[in-house]
RNA sequence: GGCGCAUUCGUCUAGUGGCCUAGGACACCGCCCUCUCACGGCGGCGGCACGGGUUCGAAUCCCGUAUGCGCCUCCA
């Protein structure tokens, strides 16, 4: 056995958590609020975190998803520590600790499944760090299957072998699995391996109250990312579903978060992921880039969607749109007009009386410069008798084929005089 | 059905017996700023699930009801 061994790792550190996802498809964002409540506790206890993928078969779509697990987490900032574990690799670990319950007349068999012998009396309790005490009655606990007839050791005995194994000492996980407890705990006291401490965290679910899923929108890792989310304020965002610092503190980064989390101050009652709030966040945190770098995680994002616009005429157009969008996936609609001709979807808002001396004052301009473009078109404007906005609307949907946009000078100054001119020249001919 | 967990503005939450005629944030509404949008500023709407207790005093403690969620798989 290796309990000393657990020993001394659990003296070397103090704090070791472990986030152990079954490969099944995408990383779901749930299951990644319950990894970063396991990050952040390990991190501010300076502890190590550990993936533990809890795979029954190795399939290529196993393989796959746990390549898609990984890519997440990192994308996330959510490293771990030492190497990633395989349930699989447990089994004959697992098989040889069943048959030392069953030795021990702790197990039996039943039609050549081992069963773990739950005491028939008494309670299993324990004190959740997030629920408080736990108290249930093992009259109420069937007797669980550990090693299945074909010799595969299920879930619930799997898992608290492995965490004995790995000294575990936090199990951080999601509520589903409170009615799991009393069993792990009754299995590792019969193993005679240690207990780790239970945190069972509450749910996050779709606005109708029920588990998040595809109808509520976007759920995992990877539509969130290309959807032009970062992953700080996804981070940042998540973090503050079932957990709050203080009773005003919602922007952090996530330094902040490292040194402010625990779970003390994780709720118990289940959160409804609200997209609107983390557009809010979303664009905070864009906003807060430094433009350098704004400019770059911009044409990065562009490039990973498989965009060829030409990466100079973007950098030049990211501090038009930081202030503006909140999803770096909105550029495509709001500055395409910079890359490609736009489709005139309301042709009404054109207006010839407009176009046509925009066209004539714009052709004097020199040289061409958003100050320039600024004080030539007023003065059209004034000429008119237009208000600014009325004068200006009818350009800004020649130019750029949507009554939104950025800054419409600075707009005319980027796209160049003759791509500028010839668009609204075509315009205000037709 | 059994067991467990939960229940503060539409949403995320603060609140651990008096500081609460319940605070903050998002969303929403109005006004201001303004070339559109966004940002920003100001203001507004809006909540302790219900019923009993305990207590001088309850969002906070206890009991019950209702509702929701999870588990009750040789799934994880």
């Amino acid at each position: 056995m290796g309990s000393d061994l657990h020993a001394s790792t659990i003296l070397a550190v103090s704090v070791r958590v472990r986030m152990a996802p079954s490969p099944t498809g995408y990383l779901h964002i749930g299951n990644v609020r319950t990894a970063l409540f396991n990050w952040l506790f390990a991190r501010h206890h300076g502890g190590e975190f550990r993936l533990r993928i809890e795979n029954t078969d190795t399939s290529r779509e196993v393989a796959e998803a746990t390549g898609q697990i990984q890519d997440s987490l990192r994308w996330l900032g959510l490293d771990w520590d030492g190497p990633v574990t395989f349930q699989l690799d447990r089994i004959d670990l697992c098989r040889q600790r069943a048959g030392a319950l069953l030795e021990a007349g702790l197990a039996y068999e039943d039609d050549g499944a081992i069963r773990f012998r739950m005491p028939e009396e008494g309670t299993t309790a324990w004190e959740d760090l997030i629920l408080g005490p736990v108290e249930v009655r093992n009259a109420t606990i069937e007797d669980v299957v550990i090693v299945r007839s074909d010799g595969r050791p299920t879930y619930n005995f799997a898992s608290p072998v492995e965490d004995a194994e790995d000294g575990i000492t936090h199990v951080i996980r999601g509520p589903d699995h409170v009615s799991n407890t009393p069993k792990q705990i009754q299995i590792l006291r019969a193993l005679g391996a240690p207990v780790p401490v239970y945190a069972h965290s509450p749910n996050v679910n779709g606005d109708d109250g029920r588990k998040l899923s595809k109808r509520h929108g976007a759920i995992t890792v990877d539509e969130f990312r290309t959807a032009g989310y970062t992953p700080d304020a996804l981070v940042n965002y998540l973090a503050l579903l079932g957990w709050s610092y203080d009773d005003r503190t919602t922007l952090m980064t996530r330094a902040e978060l490292v040194e402010r989390f625990t779970l003390e101050r994780v709720g118990t009652s289940p959160a409804v992921f609200d997209y609107r709030k983390l557009d809010w966040m979303n664009g905070v945190h864009l906003r807060g880039l430094d433009p350098e770098v704004y400019a770059s995680t911009l044409v990065a994002f562009l490039r990973e969607r498989g965009r060829s616009w030409d990466e100079e005429l973007v950098r030049r157009s990211a501090p038009l749109v930081q202030e503006k969008i909140v999803r770096l996936g909105e550029y495509e609609s709001f500055a395409g007009f910079l890359f490609e001709e736009p489709e005139l979807r309301e042709p009404e808002l054109l207006d010839a009386a407009v176009l046509t001396p925009a066209v004539a004052a714009l052709e004097e301009v020199r040289p061409w410069n958003a100050a320039g473009i600024e004080k030539a078109l007023r003065e059209v404007a004034a000429g008119l008798a237009l208000k600014p906005r009325e004068a200006f609307q009818p350009i800004r949907v020649a130019l750029t084929g949507s009554r939104v946009s950025p800054g419409l000078f600075e707009s005319l100054e980027l796209l160049g005089r003759e791509r500028a001119l010839t668009r609204l020249r075509a315009v205000a001919a037709g």
